[in-house]
DNA sequence: TCACAAGTTGCAAAAAATGGAACAATTATG
DNA sequence: CATAATTGTTCCATTTTTTGCAACTTGTGA
């Protein structure tokens, strides 16, 4: 095991919910000796890797690592387009939107806005998601054949939440769908009260795949808000798989809109 | 050397500027053999901590990295007070806005807000920005003592822009200012058309500082309106200050927010 | 003050990184 | 299309780093 296996797990550990690391913390997550623990927490501080929160032992990712995400974001012309359409829809209708990328069968937001309704879904950022319980995942993996979803989903946990798929085969079902309708659609699926839309597309040249979604509170957004959201991701997402030359771009089709509480697990 | 110390600098190459590299770039920009740049890329990339794309030679942070910028932020709870001002003021002018910190003389973006207007700034995470010409680094360093800003600005480069000071001197007086007003201002300094203005505020229990900055168009916006962004932001600070304790706060003397063209370089 | 947990350091063995040069692959050029 | 030029990879012995254990130090709370 190099450093720089241990280096990336330990990186790894960080998310949302997790943004600090002690020595103990780190022997008992990288399951490694607390004398390596610490020597490779002592390492890392030194190349600026990581840094310490005042002078405490606990410790952060280091400064140099926070420009790290603009810089992927740069190297890549379809999450600036995603970007731009999502960033449009999310001021229009003051809902958060945001990009997302997946890996494996988790998905991440790259970039997100965070909507200017009093009322508005938190952030989404650092946290992955599993990606078949939410709407900007099965966006995503309904463009992998449904060999391809079975074998990502082998070890997957189903029916994390209630309303959740609680098997590969719901799961398989939903995608079917999504492939018709051409968009993921989620009901207080992963957060109650929270509703969410995706869009996925791509970039045959580069092979890069993003989704487009936006998420609003269940109650409050009436159906032609709904339409109008889709219609604003829809129109830009087949304008940048136009610009790509995205040819497994399935434009949405208005007519299976989702409407306000329109689910199969009501 | 160890590895960990050139993956950091390898990483540190990374901004919006420069969003990829090659086994090349990386031979020239850290000074090692090629053999071992190949190989540095390599593990990096069998770590996580980089990624191809597509199936190119060149090299971006791997999507491991993409959620760390969120912990950190999440470490923080100054940095997300500072972003709930910034979001705000921003949401009501419509104009760009970000929450920033200093590491040595550089000031990096942690958070932003691209504003609502047509014509507004783009945003400026991910590119590190010299201290001494811009508002934000300003109101940073004018929490330091003239003694410890000549000690950091010892190697800096002045001049950088037409409009940028000339000298160490120029600095010190603009620092004054700025600790006379409790704002740091910039009249298309870095950029050309681009007025900014920043205020810091720091957590005494965590020695954090972080600047709250807005950013907007020269031209088109009024004295009124530049009022109502200060007083924003002036609000949304001092009420930070006194959650934290920070005793270093000033709070900014409306009588002297700056007017359109009000600039000792005109 | 003591006990206990958390973190750091010394040491020899094991593993990984180094740099030079030969080799392979890719791209540009006549 | 062949050749040259550029770019990237692999081989090797040597040097350097990392590892795991245990002893040690520091910090914390009863």
């Amino acid at each position: 095991m190099t450093v720089l296996e241990n280096a990336a797990r330990l990186l790894k550990c960080f998310n949302s919910e997790c943004t600090d690391l002690t020595v103990t913390d780190v022997t008992e997550r990288l399951d490694i000796p607390k004398a390596n623990a610490s020597r490779l927490l002592k390492a890392m501080r030194g190349a600026g890797l990581l840094e310490t929160i005042g002078d405490s032992k606990r410790h952060r990712p280091g400064r140099l690592l926070i420009d790290l995400g603009a810089a992927f974001r740069g190297s890549s012309t379809l999450i600036a387009m995603a970007g731009e359409v999502v960033k449009e829809v999310s001021d229009t209708c003051g809902h958060t939107g945001f990009v997302s990328i997946r890996v494996g069968n988790e998905v991440s937001g790259v970039v997100d806005f965070p909507g200017s309704n009093a009322l508005r879904v938190a952030g989404t950022i650092g946290r992955p998601l599993p990606a078949h319980t939410t709407a900007t995942g099965r966006s995503l993996l309904a463009r992998l054949s449904d060999a391809e979803v079975v074998a990502l989903l082998r070890d997957a946990t189903f029916k994390v939440t209630p309303r959740s798929p609680g098997t590969i085969d719901e799961v398989l079902a939903m995608l079917t769908e999504v492939r018709a309708c051409g968009f993921g659609a989620s009901f207080q699926e992963t957060t109650l009260g929270v509703d969410a839309v995706g869009i996925a597309v791509g970039d045959p040249k580069t092979g890069e795949e993003v989704s487009l979604c936006i998420v609003f509170p269940s109650q409050i957004v009436s159906d032609a808000e709904r339409q109008a959201i889709l219609t604003g991701l829809a129109d830009g997402a087949a304008d940048i798989a136009f610009k790509t030359g995205d040819t497994r771009f399935k434009k949405p089709d208005p007519a299976r809109f989702p409407l306000k509480g329109l689910t199969s697990h009501d």
